[in-house]
This record gives structure tokens, C-alpha cells and sequence, in this order.
DNA sequence: GACCACGTTATACGATCGTATAACAAGGGT
DNA sequence: ACCCTTGTTATACGATCGTATAACGTGGTC
């Protein structure tokens, strides 16, 4: 074996790299094949990286799959913080930018659909997944809260009006990810405001 | 080999059953593990028939899988109706009926929720099931608009208030199956009727 | 340069996968 | 009773699965 033609592939040690990777890979494996074609194997050619690695980074792949779980979720809280940041000072703009975010990339993409159906069907299964779901959902719904109020929602309307502003914007987003022929993302923004508007007071 | 001792198991000949029980095991099977852990022995040992049988009615696990989804959407379209007979002749009630019927057994069971997911996240990988969500999707919002239309909603809104009912009851019917902790059914059922309130012109 | 820790590659193992196929039993017809 | 069709059981095959583990290459320290 001369040194010309290594026994096997050289490398470079980048732990914290490679275990990134590996979460990126995980959610791109789910988006493009889904959670029933989710494989070890598959993930790691997809990050560049022998099988073994999986193992060394998560306790298996479950775990890898809870990790990249927080990771999107990471992503999704750090898209709508932007979105409320741009939307300037005014309580109502705030709250619809949070609200509409869902409707435009980086929320509205494909690969995110099948990631968070991957989630979902590991929440009754799973306990790490399910606290997490529990607290991803419980972030998104305290902001909506907090800024329903700042535009003026009664109090006692608060809890339920996130609640059911968060429904309609699950369901709108699914179904634009489903099948995006059935309405465009603009009427999916004026049916949120219509929503929004059935809670609000009248303005003056 | 003896008369007393049979070289493998005896059977009785029911081919309509055995199909049928072969979608109902898969059905259950999805609620009960997901689709990650469907497999055509667990479908198998679940309807009590040994694992060649599968092959015998179907072109393979997939084609079960998309059988399985016709008749889960039968079998939801039948509790809509049902629902809508049994409130009666005034459209309000007949429309207040469909929309939350799905807060209530049999649609909001746990079961249906992996079942679901399941088929969402081959919509995207499985040209069968794509078309028939669009069916059944399509054929849910046709019944939906004719409802709004009885129950008073302007012509020019009837499109993007079924879109958008469709799309509150399909994410309250999620969050209520992924955690029954944040609302009850009850709360949906006048979240629900707060969004068609939205819609419809007011009540004399 | 020598040594060592550890990140990494490569591969093996036992288990399970979907599909294919041989054999046989049930049930109907003659 | 015999024959034939077909529904069914039982099992084999090649492929892939997640996990385990040996070996080695990298990079830091002395």
C-alpha cells in the first residue's frame, strides 16, 4: 500500500461541522423522502459521511430525527422574529407579519412539509418528540398572544383567539403545501386577516 | 402425516373478507405505528392471513396503502353525512353540523391522525394518493360551498369561505389529535362557529 | 520525532424488509 | 368419485435495515 493509494479515504476532523450535517442531511432526507425512506445509510452519504458517524454524534437515529426537530423549529422561530422585526413599530403590522410569515418561504417550502409530518407522527410515539412539540407550539402561541394583545384584543378573547389563529394558519399552510393550485399564498394572507379581524375591535 | 395432524393450518375460502381485512389491519396498523413501522407481515399477522396474501390482492404494500385511504375517506364522508341528516332542515344547522363533526368521534379519533399523516406524506412521493387527496379534499369543500351557499354566504365569498372553514377545521382537528391539553372540542365547535359568522350575512 | 486521544472510515452482524414461488386445500362442476 | 380452478399457507430469496466494532488517520502536546 504506498502512499499514493491510501487504504482508504483521507479526511478532516470538523466534529462540530459534521454533526450539523448530519442534522441538515436529516431534514432534507425527510423532505425529499419522507419518513418511510429515512435511512441511516441515506442520511450519511447524504452528509458526506461513513455510516458508523451517525452513532458516534446521536444515540441513533431516532435521536438524530428529535435533534433535527429543533433545529427547523430553531429556524421557523428565527424567520418570524425577522418578520415582526421588518414589520416596524405598529402593533397590527406586527401581528400581521407573524401571521402571514407562514404563507412565504422560508416557511412556505416544500421541504418543510414533509419534515413537519415526520414530527407530527412521532409525537404519540415518541416522548422527546412530543415535548418538544408541546414546547415549539406553546412558543409560537405565547408570541401570538402577546401580540394580539399589544393590538388590542380583549383579554378574556386572548387565549382562545391564538388558539384558533394558530389552527387557521396550520391549516392554510398545509394545504398551499399540499397541493398549491387550490389558492395562492396573497388569498391565504386576506383569509388570515379576515380571521384576525373577527377578533379585533373595530378600528377607529 | 396424519388426518388429525395437518400439514399446514386449514382455511375457509373468503376472498371479499380478506381484502377488506387486509385494509382494515392496514388502517389500524397505520394508526397504531405510524409509517415507518408498517410492514406487510405486521398488515399480515393484524388480518390473521399469511404474508404472500398481500401480493395476491395488491400490486404491492403501496397499492394497500392507497386502498386504504379510499376507504378511510369513504368512511369519513359517511359520518359527514350522517351528521348533516340528523340536524335537520335548516341550513345553519346543517352547516354547523358538517363543520364540527369533525371535533367528534368518529372523525376526531386517534387513530385517524397517523392514518392521515400517513397519507400526506406520500402525496408528494405517490401520484395515486396525490390524486385521491385531491379527490377527497375537493369533494369535502364542493359539499362545504353548497352548505355556505344554503346557509346565506354571498355568491362572490363562497369559494375562499370554504377554503378557509376547511382549513380552521382541518387545524383544530390536527392540534386537537396531536395534544387534547390546549382546548376541548367544545371550544372548537365555537371557534368553528365564530369563523362562519365571519362569512355569513347577519341574522335578521 | 514520538505519543496519544479521538474523530473517522470501512465493514460485519443479526434482523427485517418486500416480493416471488411452490405446494396444497377448498369448493364447484361434471 | 374425479378433475380443475383458485384462494391460501408456508417459505425462500436478495436487498436493506440499525447497530456494533476494528482499524486507522488527524492533529495536538511534549
Amino acid at each position: 500500500m504506498t502512499a499514493a493509494s491510501p487504504a482508504r479515504a483521507s479526511f478532516v476532523r470538523a466534529p462540530d461541522a459534521r454533526r450539523q450535517s448530519l442534522i441538515e442531511a436529516c431534514a432534507a432526507g425527510l423532505a425529499v423522502r419522507g419518513v418511510a425512506g429515512l435511512s441511516v445509510r441515506s442520511i450519511c452519504a447524504d452528509a458526506g459521511v461513513s455510516p458508523g458517524l451517525l452513532r458516534h454524534y446521536f444515540a441513533g437515529i431516532d435521536a438524530l430525527v428529535a435533534a433535527t426537530y429543533g433545529h427547523v423549529g430553531e429556524q421557523v422561530s428565527a424567520a418570524l422574529a425577522a418578520a415582526v422585526a421588518e414589520a416596524g413599530a405598529s402593533p397590527r403590522a406586527r401581528l400581521h407579519a407573524y401571521v402571514t410569515a407562514s404563507f412565504r418561504p422560508p416557511i412556505a417550502a416544500p421541504e418543510l412539509l414533509a419534515t413537519w409530518l415526520a414530527f407530527w407522527s412521532l409525537v404519540k410515539t415518541d416522548p422527546e418528540i412530543a415535548r418538544l412539540h408541546g414546547e415549539i407550539y406553546a412558543a409560537y402561541r405565547v408570541e401570538l398572544e402577546q401580540l394580539l394583545a399589544d393590538a388590542g384584543v380583549a383579554a378574556a378573547d386572548i387565549r382562545l383567539a391564538a388558539i384558533a389563529v394558530t389552527a387557521l394558519v396550520d391549516g392554510l399552510w398545509l394545504e398551499l403545501s399540499l397541493d398549491a393550485q387550490v389558492f395562492t399564498a396573497a388569498e391565504a394572507g386576506a383569509m388570515a386577516e379576515r380571521w384576525l379581524a373577527a377578533w379585533l375591535p373595530p378600528s377607529a
